[in-house]
DNA sequence: ATTGAAAAAACGAACGTTCGTTTTATATAT
DNA sequence: ATATATAAAACGAACGTTCGTTTTTTCAAT
């Protein structure tokens, strides 16, 4: 009788894939990094990887997935946060502070693809879109309860905040990465310093 | 009698070849941009190219150039203005205002190169450091007159400066387009809230 | 327990294409 | 006549992808 198909290890290997293409994208950039090489940083044969994954976009695509995960847990985490300022200024402070240089450069590969794929810009805005709910949520929440400045509106504090937080994690990228406490500690003060009544 | 060298066409020829390479570079990445497509879009066949660039990778070495024009620029303009809070706030605003969504896009793909290939990050912290060096003089020159903050020392603010800036301009990349007068506000604002002593 | 048909997974050679680059031929200006 | 700039053709290498084959795993029937 047949074999079953394993859903379990299917789920497994797509993630390996995933991970092992990070790796090649991150040294070589989406273009050129090459099937051959991610099949071999994943421990398969050449033709193997296409089992999983129709095609080199797709796994490109599959990686603009991950940032949502991250957005959700964000979100969580704000709204269990009663002071809206602590919560944003935590916020900063952790995204930058939990960027490691490699995630940076991966970042930056994404809003590189985004601006010129269609299909990667509708992924990469909708999450986008996403984070900056959850922040403007959370800075409407502080100026009702008078712990946030009203001096601008939500929507431009929220534009401010993720500026900053992106400026400032950027640099990571392309920094020696041992200073990514420091430079969380700016962005922290930055938000804490523009968003005081 | 020999056909003389023409410095001044070979000049003109390189321009040209810069420019199409950025437009090719801006539609579809460093890596994805072939030279066929660099040529067509310079009017040239391949054997032309090769007579001014050595290789594709001497081209995108030569874009990096450009930026020091621009920086080399904004040191003149910072000290041809006494007020040096003015100069930063006037500098913020510019930076964002003037970036158009190509040269954003051609801005992110540069610092995505820079994160792997030694050569051009070199290239880019040089201009990077000469940028960060008038910002920085200029905000020392405003603590010494007491016209910015002695919060935060000049090296932070520089740094937040910079981040400001590049997070919000960086958003044109993406954005449509048509706002980078409302976020060149927007960073003018900030700069100048943070600078206030 | 062992077997064997069958599906799943992985392999890896080969495909056509396109890459960056080099070589060769031609036109032009001195 | 000769040096040069360009065009055009050609190069080997590497690309993403396909596909026929082999290996592994499964489970009903023995």
């Amino acid at each position: 009788m047949p074999r079953t198909k394993d859903d379990k290890l299917e789920a497994r290997r797509k993630r390996e894939i995933l991970e092992a293409a990070a790796t090649c994208f991150v040294r070589d950039g989406f273009h050129a990094a090459s099937m051959r090489a991610i099949c071999a940083e994943a421990g398969l044969s050449a033709g193997a990887v296409y089992n999983y994954f129709p095609s080199k976009d797709a796994i490109i695509e599959g990686m603009a997935e991950w940032e949502r995960e991250d957005v959700a847990e964000l979100a969580v985490f704000m709204r269990g946060e009663k002071n809206a300022m602590k919560a944003l200024v935590e916020a900063a402070w952790a995204m930058v502070a939990e960027t490691t240089v490699d995630e940076a450069q991966l970042y930056v590969e994404l809003i590189a693809e985004a601006g010129r794929n269609p299909s990667m810009q509708a992924r990469f805005m909708s999450v986008d879109d996403e984070l900056r709910g959850v922040l403007k949520e959370t800075v409407e929440r502080g100026q009702a309860d008078g712990r946030i400045t009203k001096r601008q509106d939500a929507d431009t504090l929220t534009t401010l905040i993720m500026a900053i937080v992106e400026g400032i994690a950027g640099r990571i990228g392309y920094s020696d990465g041992t200073n990514a406490k420091e430079l969380a500690n700016i962005a922290a003060d930055a938000v804490s310093q523009l968003l005081q009544p």
